[in-house]
DNA sequence: GTATCATTCAAACGTTTGTTTGAATTCTGC
DNA sequence: GCAGAATTCAAACAAACGTTTGAATGATAC
């Protein structure tokens, strides 16, 4: 057993490039296609090593999440919560909640140099991974953002049915999720892309905005709001 | 050997029963999470007939595509044709080119009685899945159908440049991938779900044409039509 | 009915999988 | 420097992996 689970003091390194590795891999491979073998080897450690710090290699994927979400739904809260204080009890403008809600993911994505796109990618390719025990942690790791994002959007969109907004969140979150992990998609379907990725985030959030306020569907407009 | 590769006639249905049991399987549980004993087993023939139908793992899988792609993107072009003929040189509307390239895929996936439901799923999680030979065979089997789409959609927004076009289909794409297999994330996310189905495509239609015609965001105002 | 093909079947192939073990090593507190 | 805990290590475990084999069965043609 390591002397504490949550001291990254007393660990020196391996169970950090464990983690490290493993992101890699994971997000490159996916779950079933990266083995204990390949981590280890890209970690430059001992096989046994991940069970001994980890317990199993699906307790080392929750944690290779956990790690990243954490401070990503925290980062999500804190604009929320700054946001909703500096407007003093007015909605907030759909722009605002937005930018709260995927300014961090794109900002983590835009960082290749401490795994923050690995990471990226790889939360991306695993919300269309529907294995338990990834659904199951997903679901309380997200819980309050959800809850809270979803409220905003409700406040800032009165106008708009609740169930269109949950639907069109979820569309939202789809558009992120491939403008992050597809883009070798992309380039595969068109042909080379040779632009400028600083550029993605002002093009996705224009995207988002005008999908977010689209005018109803006919058959949604004779909806009442519940 | 089997008698002939392509044709279904005299081969009874233990090459289709394998087909549609995996079909399923990588759509629950991606390609290495499904093993040739769980298709077997799940299809009931013998372990040893999915390399002499299909000959590896990979060909299968591979064939299990091409099946569902081939019908998907003929149906794309058969639209297409049909628009662009009707229009008589003139552009096309956007929501016409949406509808052509989304509508079969969303008819598709809003058949859940012969598997068409199932596929979609399982389309929408391998555009996340990197693997090699994949996205090989994926980009031959969809070339024709995207560069007639963007070529439409270039001519249906002359005043969007290009590139933001690009962008905005591959936003779209996720967008409809989520909306179809993600569909169990969200209901995760945000509570159940008493949606009826069927308005999925309305909703979506409407999210994907405002966001396709979104306000270029302001980096992309300078720049000039390529 | 016999020859010829396609197909199915049970069994085994050599690898690779995640995990465990017990001894060797390193670190920590005194 | 010594006791005791934490960590690393090489080796092994049974189980599952994709694929191959050769004989048994089925269907088709003459």
């Amino acid at each position: 057993m390591p002397q504490a689970a949550d001291d990254n003091r007393s660990a020196p390194d391996t169970a950090e490039r464990i983690l490290d590795a493993s992101e890699w891999l994971f997000a490159e491979h996916g779950f079933d296609g990266t083995s204990m073998r390949m981590i280890t080897t890209r970690a430059a450690v001992n096989l046994a090593s991940v069970n001994y710090h980890f317990g199993s290699k699906e307790a080392l994927f929750q944690e290779v999440f956990h790690r990243r979400l954490a401070e990503l739904n925290r980062q999500r809260l804190e604009a929320i919560n700054r946001m909703e204080a500096d407007a003093g009890g007015t909605a907030l403008k759909p722009s605002q909640v937005l930018d709260g809600f995927f300014g961090p993911a794109l900002e983590m994505a835009a960082d290749t140099e401490h795994g923050g796109y690995t990471f990226m990618r790889l939360l991306g390719r695993t919300y269309t991974e529907p294995a338990e025990f990834i659904r199951k942690f997903m679901a309380v790791e997200y819980a309050e953002v959800v809850e809270r994002y979803t409220a905003a959007l409700y406040a800032a969109l009165p106008e708009v049915p609740k169930a269109e907004i949950v639907w069109r969140l979820h569309f939202m979150m789809g558009a992120v999720s491939y403008a992050i992990s597809g883009i070798d998609a992309l380039a595969l379907l068109t042909g080379h892309f040779d632009d400028d990725p600083a550029l993605l985030k002002p093009r996705l959030t224009a995207f988002l905005l005008g999908g977010l306020r689209a005018p109803l569907p006919e058959s949604a407009n004779t909806a009442t709001r519940k």
